[in-house]
DNA sequence: TCGTTGACGTTTTTT
DNA sequence: ACGTCAACGA
């Protein structure tokens, strides 16, 4: 246990006391992740069962990093510890009780994607605006519900509730969850919130269930405790109950994940819940330079809700905080593309020690392209996820299908990809009628005849005669060969073989990564159960960390500041900073979200050893177009002394050495100048639309042709070679031939004006004249 | 039923 | 700039 004699008396103190609750409020850099790991190195020293150890994070990739340290320090132990997310360590739990709750265990996990389509679906169904009832907003409203345990019952019965929404004018809320509730139990899935929420649910009406895991994990550890909402707040509680070896980690500076339910109050609730609660605050910082946490507190003592802090660090005070401006993005990428190229030469660094960090993914592009100019390697963390990638989650979603026909959003998703002649209507027609006999869309689909008769059901006969083979495929094969299996009889492959451009190609090597996934999986020797049907659980779960170590390479990272959080880097550059992009746009309405952009860098501050650099531009490509930018206030609310500032561009500059704030002055002037509406030419006094501004193919087309009153097309059988016609827009026309059998009869027919046209009499609105 | 087109909204952040 | 979606024509 020599590691001990390397920690400081508060982390020692920490790593020690291993019996009843305990919180470690951890300033950042210092060393909290080092306490986690020798905590549970120390308790399976003492003896502790690994077994009886669960240890929450909030990330994949933070549960990865730390199980290796802990390796580090106890060997293969390390294995039998009990690691993961929030939502991967309860949806192993939840498989294993799944049917106590009514659910199969071979449940699937519908990702947001799932979620707001089948949203979507509802909107429609119950006739909706979906510009008032926004997807993305119902969706947020149903998450936090389901955050705070608010079932749909409690949701329409609670007035406070039912007053914000009809004060929103979105009074239906409730009704909308009610119904995606019972849509997703019905296809037997649950959504990201409900692995927490139907833990819950299990826990409590699951006395039994309860004890079992109480006596499982005596001794629980939860790290990013700040980023926890209340549902999970409260599993924790329950699970703590028996034992009460709890010990929570967290820095109430860093949260940042409030937009997604995640609650300050938790670490109020918890002194309040353990009275004999023993607190460890660790101040000292050993990351970063004096001067980068100056920066650090003086940014963040611009909030009000904080707890008392004092971070310091003994290091070098090091250099002062660059601030560097730019004229546009590409520019701002430049900059710093060129500085680290200048700094790894110079001060013999690796591309290793470099990390990128901005606000919104959309950013990445001008950092990337500034970077491939110079040849320097870089890595993207984050963004859209290999499991994110259209023609990944088609496959998937055909594996899916296979191990639950009930999953209704995979239905939707693969039904008529490649296209098989199932169109929107009939799915439509499935819809309604599995809601009129309250069966399941894959129950219509295996009786067509039944449900939908006419042509269409031997086509809807044909697919469920595939998916079945799948699922008997599944039973006789391993996972690689029913996913190549399935891959090839579904017509996935061959669609895309079928598409040689660069994308196509492109998305054809993903398939065939995933199926080498699938292919390594079935070849571990670690796992017993190695079904395609094992591989697919945790699937929605994955993001980016889990492809492929990367580590060894020398790369420069990219990632969003939200994604930075527990890392650090020797040199970091926050890019972006400006107003209405850093703090964002949709923060400055309330006190409470400003204060959480400014915790946000406060965290990217923070990742920085040695340098720190800001930039900022004053001119961006937002929604493709170029907008002015203003730099962000946090620029400001640093104290001037810690910061150099670098005016690049303007030769010869007459700035001098002028403050920031005199320079900042002088470059507001120069934007008004330019924003400033020039003296109109393009709109005519008055409010008369004019000729001239009306859309230009209006005036250029033919004049509409209005048709005759009582109006009635004929039937496609009706026609005959030489007939005069009426069409419904482009008036009269006289049949010049035929072509085709019955029901797909083309006509060419020609129209005043108009010249031929050729028209498919099944669909054509034609009227016979003559 | 399917493909094309033009209008529209999108950019917070993650499991 | 880009992707999604409704409307429309074939």
């Amino acid at each position: 246990m020599d590691y001990l004699a390397g920690l400081n008396p508060q982390q020692r103190a920490a790593v020690e006391n291993t019996q009843g609750p305990a919180m470690i409020v951890a300033g950042a850099g210092s060393g909290k992740t080092r306490v986690i790991t020798y905590r549970v190195a120390y308790l399976i020293e003492k003896g502790v069962d690994p077994f009886n150890i669960l240890v929450l994070t909030f990330t994949n990739k933070a549960s990865k990093d730390m199980r290796e340290r802990i390796m580090k320090v106890v060997g293969a132990e390390a294995k039998n510890i009990w690691m993961g997310t929030f939502h991967s360590v309860f949806s192993k739990i939840l498989r294993v009780e799944a049917e106590k709750i009514g659910y199969p265990s071979n449940f699937t996990i519908y990702d947001t994607d799932d979620s707001k389509s089948l949203i979507r679906t509802i909107l429609r169904e119950l006739q909706l605006d979906d510009k008032l009832y926004n997807a993305n907003f119902v969706y947020n409203r149903i998450s936090s519900a389901k955050n705070n345990l608010v079932s749909y019952t409690e949701y329409m019965e609670n007035a406070e509730i039912q007053a914000e929404d009809i004060s929103n004018k979105r009074p239906l809320i409730g009704v909308i969850y009610e119904t995606y509730a019972k849509r997703c139990f019905k296809a037997g899935a649950m959504d990201f919130d409900d692995l927490l929420f139907k833990t819950n649910i299990l826990l409590k009406t699951h006395p039994d269930v309860l004890n079992k895991y109480q006596q499982k994990f005596k001794y629980l550890m939860v790290d990013e405790y700040q980023d926890t909402n209340f549902s999970q707040y409260t599993i924790v509680k329950k699970l703590a109950a028996a034992y009460q070896n709890i010990c929570v980690v967290g820095d109430d500076a860093q949260s940042i994940y409030a937009f997604r339910g995640a609650n300050i109050q938790n670490i109020l609730n918890f002194e309040r819940d353990y009275p004999d609660l023993k607190v460890y605050k660790l101040e000292q910082n050993y990351r970063s330079t004096q001067n980068i946490v100056k920066v650090a507190n003086s940014i963040i003592a611009n909030n009000k809700n904080q707890l008392e802090k004092n971070v310091f660090s003994d290091n070098e005070s090091g250099d002062r905080i660059k601030v560097q401006r730019a004229f546009t993005d590409n520019e701002e990428g430049k900059i710093v593309a060129d500085s680290i190229v200048q700094d790894r030469t110079t001060k013999g660094y690796n591309y290793n020690d470099f990390a990128i960090l901005y606000r919104t993914n959309a950013q990445s592009r001008a950092m990337e392209e500034a970077l491939r100019k110079l040849n320097v390697p870089y890595k993207i963390y984050g963004g859209l996820s290999f499991y994110q990638r259209k023609e990944i989650k088609d496959l998937i979603a055909y594996f899916r299908l296979t191990f639950n026909p009930a999953d209704e959003e995979a239905i939707k998703r693969v039904i008529n990809y490649p296209k098989r002649g199932l169109g929107d209507t009939t799915v439509e027609k499935i819809s309604v009628a599995a809601d009129q006999h309250n069966i399941t869309m894959w129950q219509v689909i295996c009786n067509p005849q039944q449900y939908i008769p006419g042509r269409i059901a031997n086509q809807l006969n044909d697919f469920a005669v595939m998916i079945q083979s799948f699922a008997a495929e599944s039973k006789k094969q391993d996972a690689y060969e029913t996913a190549l299996y399935i891959a090839q009889h579904s017509g996935i492959l061959k669609e895309l073989h079928a598409d040689q451009s660069e994308e196509g190609r492109g998305r054809h090597e993903n398939i065939q990564e995933l199926l080498n996934g699938i292919k390594e999986f079935g070849e571990r020797e670690d796992i017993e159960d190695r079904s395609l049907a094992v591989f697919m659980q945790d699937i929605a779960l994955l993001t980016n960390d889990d492809k492929k170590d990367d580590k060894e390479k020398d790369t420069v990272s990219l990632m969003t500041i939200h994604s930075s959080k527990g890392l650090e880097f020797k040199n970091v550059y926050v890019v972006g900073l400006e107003e209405n992009l850093f703090p964002s746009q949709m923060s400055l309405n309330s006190r409470t979200d400003l204060e959480e952009e400014r915790r946000l860098f406060y965290v990217a501050v923070t990742r920085a050893e040695k340098k720190l650099t800001l930039t900022y531009s004053t001119s961006r490509y937002r929604w493709g177009t170029l907008t002015n930018c203003e730099p962000s206030r946090f620029i400001d609310e640093i104290d001037a002394r810690f910061l150099e500032i670098e005016v690049v561009k303007p030769a010869k500059s007459t700035l001098g050495e002028g403050s920031f704030n005199e320079e900042r002055r002088t470059w507001t002037q120069q934007r008004d100048t330019f924003t400033k509406p020039k003296p109109s030419m393009s709109s005519p006094s008055g409010t008369a639309t004019t000729p001239a501004q009306r859309p230009k193919t209006t005036s250029m087309l033919p004049k509409a042709h209005v048709p005759t009153p009582g109006f009635a097309p004929d039937a496609a059988n009706a026609f005959q070679n030489g007939m005069e016609v009426e069409h419904e827009k482009f008036g009269f026309g006289k049949i010049i031939s035929l072509e085709g059998t019955l029901p797909d009869v083309k006509a060419t027919v020609f129209f005043q004006g108009l010249g031929n046209k050729q028209l498919l009499l099944k669909f054509a609105k034609l009227r016979i004249v003559k």
